[in-house]
DNA sequence: TTGTAGGCGTTATCAA
DNA sequence: TTGATAACGCCTACAA
């Protein structure tokens, strides 16, 4: 008892007609009568025909779905890119494929290939920590037409459209919050910097030191990790150093309540003593014992705007050019108890 | 300038063999020389040849794709399933393709269609609150062998296989340790009930107050969405009507978090005057101001094991036969501060 | 070991 | 307005 359903051709022989016809009333093709596209319409909701896309997929080349690689897909900031591409492509017919790397270049690659195999008609992607090299994307784009477009965290690839928020001026924006506090001793953690958004947040971070005539001191930049444990460390590193600041822009909002927890620990009074802003805006961020500020990078906006650049650039492609869009999303600082000391 | 990829006509043209040639050599067939199927493999690389899947789709009937069907994907209940699932299968060779259905019997219905136009092999969802109805989803069962499996919001549906947490023995279990930690007048607030896991959660609720000798009031049962507000409201109202209760069981972990915000603002201690457990183990609930208890639904095992069940099916599709498969995992809760007395 | 040819379900071109 | 047929790229009997 196998259920295939039923084709073009089942229809057309019940029928008596032929599936060019049949496909043609389907498609409400205009030079055809209206009694037998009414009839094949009919007949086609009585034997449950549904259209075999992946037969139309190879005869137009389109196969209406795109892929996305991150990271992980249950982070908050990437499950909701991925839910405004989503949101942004559907309507127009498009299906999302989501692959995750697990921070593995090798596993991207491999992503990338079988994206590729499956015949995306465009694949977003935030690339993982260790992709260093990216030999194996410049190549993607010499040996096909599928377009690449960068969300988050980039490379820079000539050819490629990215969207991403402008982490310098977040980073920039949270220095100059705790300097306006009042905060003059701001230490930064910095995430891995082989990404440019943890390296433009720090660049944002010493220029806003500098335009408020206050010193960069390496000592106050310290590489931590994204983790909870990576702020409990730094916290602990910093006290054990003497190295005591007055202010931690993190870049991570999970090394930050890590932080957190280390200062209460340590029975040190944030926001009077010290004060923490993190970066991501995640959920936990306002709920926390006392609500941490942190930026915001509008990640379900970044997504739909990610659909659209992939949909006009499938629009250009059919014309024949591509352009390269450059989308910088501006971040929004959300402040709260952790860095109001005013 | 239109960059198409290579074909396997291509390469038998190139090579001056023919195409069910390269075609073997391609796929490791056993009966080919060693020789053909080295210049074969290495001109194909040369080429740059990628194997069209569209076209081995429509042949073998496999599109190696199945389709997810949740609410929202942000959220981090179902953001994990989703990393469960796509971590089994994509050993396998499976991409995973992702649907919202905000909540919407409609749009969910759309999804269910489009999916199956694209051929999918399998299709996993979690029902909308307005999903009443489930003809639509009984017709696929008749009309297609694409196996569909439930997860965490199932219906009842011979023929499909489903994946849930004990959701009612979760509830027990919740009011069975406020009993012991000496709570006598527990309240519950209880989700949409038109879905079963809110209805579990319900029964087992009332089957621990009964087991342990307290009388089930209809007045400790409160419906109440599932958001912050839901739960700052229904506060507002319990102590508007002086029936004040010395527990909290709530069916969500947002409307426990609004719980926990508006007994705060009115000065009630947690967890001596009222205790509060939540359920889902949502990862803000243990960085709150005070770490809220909560049942864990172990997501990402959720997703693992449904696709373990796809991968089963998928077998024994092959094999003539169909098993309907209820995989029901252990909750496991975590108690914290907010429900501690003792 | 290799080649020929048909078919998967559609759409589109050319004729009628 | 309709019909016949080729083509999309691949796999696989069946033949050689």
């Amino acid at each position: 008892m196998n259920k295939k359903s039923a084709t073009i051709y089942d229809i057309s022989k019940k029928l008596n007609v032929s599936v060019a016809t049949v496909s043609r009333a389907l498609n409400n093709h205009p030079r055809i009568s209206q009694a037998t596209k009414d009839l094949v319409v009919k007949t086609a909701k009585e034997m449950n025909y549904k259209q075999n896309n992946l037969a139309k997929a190879l005869k137009s080349g389109e196969t209406k779905n795109v892929g996305i690689i991150v990271p992980y897909i249950n982070t908050n900031f990437f499950s909701s890119v991925i839910r405004g591409i989503e949101e942004e492509l559907s309507p127009h017919g498009y299906h999302v494929i989501i692959c995750q790397s697990h921070e593995d270049i090798n596993i991207e690659k491999r992503h990338l290939n079988t994206l590729l195999n499956a015949q995306v008609d465009g694949i977003f992607m935030s690339v993982s920590k260790t992709t260093i090299d990216t030999e194996h994307i410049r190549n993607i784009l010499d040996t096909s037409n599928t377009p690449i477009i960068f969300f988050d965290r980039k490379k820079d690839i000539s050819g490629i459209s990215t969207v991403t928020i402008d982490d310098y001026r977040g980073g920039y924006m949270a220095t100059e919050h705790l300097i306006k506090e009042g905060y003059k001793n701001i230490c930064h953690f910095a995430g891995d910097l082989n990404l440019e958004i943890y390296q433009n947040r720090l660049n944002g971070y010493k220029q806003a030191l500098i335009d408020n005539d206050l010193t960069v001191k390496s000592d106050n930049i310290i590489s931590t990790g994204s983790s909870i444990d990576a702020g409990i460390e730094a916290i602990k590193k910093l006290w054990e150093k003497k190295s005591v600041p007055d202010a931690i822009f993190s870049s991570s909002d999970f090394a930050a309540l890590g932080a957190c927890q280390e200062l209460k620990k340590r029975k040190i009074k944030i926001p009077q003593e010290v004060a923490v802003i993190g970066f991501s805006n995640e959920p936990f961020t306002q709920f926390m014992e006392l609500p941490m500020s942190s930026v915001d990078q509008t990640p379900v906006t970044m997504g739909k705007i990610a659909g659209q650049v992939f949909l006009e650039s499938v629009k250009e492609n059919g014309a024949g050019v591509s352009i390269e869009k450059k989308v910088v999303l501006a971040p929004q600082i959300y402040i709260r108890k952790s860095s109001k000391r005013k």
